[in-house]
RNA sequence: GGCCCAGUGGCGCAGUUGGUUAGCGCGUCGCCCUGUCACGGCGAAGGUCGCGGGUUCGAGUCCCGUCUGGGUCGCCA
């Protein structure tokens, strides 16, 4: 229908006859000429229509009729360039003007400096997308696409689809539900992840699979998180843990390089999850800043203050934080407790070096004495202070680290921070610590990454002496505090699994039932593997600049999954009810019992 | 499930201590305009202030409940 996309033009097209076909953006009528703002997938360009017949029609354009232009290209007028548009050079002087579609007024305003509400924008997403802002968005996502299928690509990886109507997949979140119509009472479950069906391909001797894959767990909505969101999934066959690392690497150099123009130093930084937690109480710290978490357990073993005699204490210091207005901090002792925390202590540091707030007092002299130094605080700092069960103030003390460095200004916009956190353990106990102490025997564990997860090489032979504290072979890889992907090594080995299960206190029938179909395959001569899932949207996000997950997703879904949209989900008729075998009764049956 | 914030013409927002006719910008519609590019000028239409109840002589404003959206904690390997 075309001959050139409207971006495109430039200087060099004057001369030309050019049909060009797109949206009116905006309509400036003088009069007796009238300019349009002609925009396509490409750009925007500027269509004159002066006197007579032409500038009588133009004049009835409004926002958003579709039109299909033929005229031609020329230099503007001296003095007349715009030359803050691509096309600013040129104008087409419109000779033909067919409207291929007209538009109702809008629900709202397409301009781009403009505001509009995300409950607008996601309701009439089609519009919303025509957007430059959001157009990019989605673009960009593409090519993060097109980036990572090129490194696989050249890897030899093989894409794979696996199954969305599935069995329900052994991983924490509640599973998306669709009944069988051929076997009333019986359910698919939508997959949670391509989990169990990669690892099946490992056996199938795929050797390197990967899938853009869709993702569904029912369960509440965060700022990043969607009731149905996409992995870029990996599986390799006869790795380890270095080759998954160092092929993610790859993959999001490349990402960066291409959508960032950023070149990420390899290899990334590595940390344990033991120090992440004791640094930066957190297993996805953000590394743009520095401000560590201090444990100060033994300073105050001797403590006369009640609330330090606990099994754990720790600090962390807000610089520059000791003029804080008492309001201000009361609004900290707001933060700890939005946490389900009791509250957060503070000492400040006054400028001649005395302790000032209401800890301070509670403290031994000697305490007072050395507090500064132990914490590294300066003279105008102030220092938070977490006390409990380690997990519990860690993950106070990791927040309140990001919000000082939010504060206080610490933290890098343009900073791109990647690490992978590592050495994880293998379980965690599924009973609450109780004042530090270790809940060993008739504790019961569940597994921290998933069931399948491979020991580290030094616990293979005997996590299960100590759930506690063996470790697993499985990475999450952190940018800038967000956890953007994460995988492990997994088991292989039929006799290892079981004794994994038996930790978790699953039997071989419980195994049996749940993943028979995965045992029966490791039966088979199951290869060594491993991999990682990328959480796809969330790195679009961080590529598009954007802060929402739902910046990237075509047509996302709002709070409660309530798709704006298309209204669903929606009540369903008598007659699907009834075919869906939606209401049809479980025959009596002993393993419906377990779950 | 807990907590916080928001809901006022199509869109984005203001609305004081409870007080007369609920404002502003953009958009929409009509007219005018030959160099604009977020064009400009003149005029007009458009609102049961999310919903339900209560207090009051009087409620957009105060109280209770509820719905929707956003954030956050729980939850999410």
């Amino acid at each position: 229908m075309r001959t050139h996309e409207a971006g495109t033009l430039r200087a060099e097209h004057a001369g030309q006859s050019v049909t060009l076909t797109g949206w009116v953006a905006r309509r400036r009528d003088h009069g007796g000429v009238i300019f349009i703002d002609l925009r396509d997938a490409s750009g925007v360009a500027q269509v004159v229509f002066r006197e007579g017949e032409m500038a009588e029609r133009a004049h009835r354009l409004r926002s958003e009729f579709v039109v299909k232009i033929v005229g031609d290209v020329t230099a503007r007028p001296e003095g007349s360039a715009n030359p803050d548009l691509p096309t600013g050079a040129i104008e087409v002087y419109a000779t033909e003007l067919e409207v291929l579609n007209e538009s109702a007024a809008l629900p709202f305003q397409l301009d781009d400096h403009l505001e509009v509400g995300e409950e607008a924008r996601l309701k009439h997403r089609y519009l919303d997308l025509r957007r430059s802002g959001p157009a990019k968005a989605i673009r960009a996502r593409s090519e993060a696409n097109r980036i990572a299928r090129e490194v696989l690509h050249a890897e030899k990886f093989v894409e794979v689809e696996t199954p969305t109507l599935t069995r329900s997949t052994p991983e924490g979140a509640r599973d998306f539900l669709v009944p069988a119509r051929l076997r009333p009472g019986s359910w698919y479950a939508l997959p949670q992840s391509p989990q169990l069906f990669k690892q099946l391909l490992m056996v199938g001797g795929m050797e390197r699979y990967y899938q853009i894959a869709r993702c569904y767990r029912d369960e509440d909505f965060r700022a990043d998180r969607q009731p149905e969101f996409t992995q870029l999934d990996i599986e390799m066959s006869f790795v380890e843990q270095d080759d998954v690392i160092a092929l993610g690497e790859r993959i999001i150099s490349a990402l960066w390089k291409g959508l960032a123009d950023h070149e990420l130093p390899q290899p990334f930084r590595r940390i344990s999850y033991a120090d992440a937690m004791s640094k930066y109480g957190s297993d996805k710290p953000d590394l743009r800043f520095d401000v560590e978490l201090v444990e100060l357990t033994d300073y105050f073993k001797e403590t006369p203050f009640r609330v330090f005699q606990a099994p754990y204490v720790g600090a962390v210091v807000m610089p520059g934080g000791a003029d804080q207005p008492r309001r201000t901090l009361d609004g900290w002792q707001e933060f700890a407790k939005q946490r389900g925390h009791r509250g957060l202590a503070y000492v400040l540091v006054a400028e001649d070096g005395t302790l000032g707030g209401p800890v301070a007092k509670n403290l031994s002299e000697a305490e007072r004495e050395g507090l500064a130094k132990a914490v590294g605080a300066n003279p105008g700092d102030c220092v938070f202070f977490a006390a409990g069960d380690p997990d519990g103030a860690r993950s106070l003390l990791g927040a309140a680290r990001v919000e000082i460095a939010s504060r206080v200004g610490l933290i890098d916009e343009n900073a791109w921070s990647f690490v992978w956190v590592v050495d994880f353990p293998m379980f965690e106990s599924t009973e609450k610590l109780k004042d530090g102490d270790v809940a060993v025997g008739g504790g019961t564990w569940t597994a921290l990454h998933h069931a399948f997860t491979s020991p580290t090489p030094e616990w293979l032979d005997n996590f299960e002496s100590d759930p506690g504290n063996a470790l697993a072979y499985a990475y999450d890889i952190v940018c800038n505090g967000n956890e953007i992907g994460g995988g492990s090594i997994r088991i292989h080995r039929a006799d290892v699994q079981q004794r994994a299960f038996g930790v978790m206190g699953i039997g071989p029938e419980e195994a049996q039932e749940k993943f028979g179909f995965l045992l029966d395959a490791f039966k088979f001569g199951a290869p060594p593997h491993g991999g990682i899932a990328f959480g796809w949207d969330r790195i679009a996000m961080l590529l598009s600049g954007t802060d929402s997950i739902r910046d990237v997703i075509a047509f996302p879904k709002s709070g409660g999954g309530y798709d704006p949209l298309t209204a669903a989900p929606a009540p369903i008729t008598p007659l699907q009810r009834k075919e869906a075998g939606v209401d049809a009764k479980p025959p009596v049956d002993k393993s419906a019992t377990d779950k």
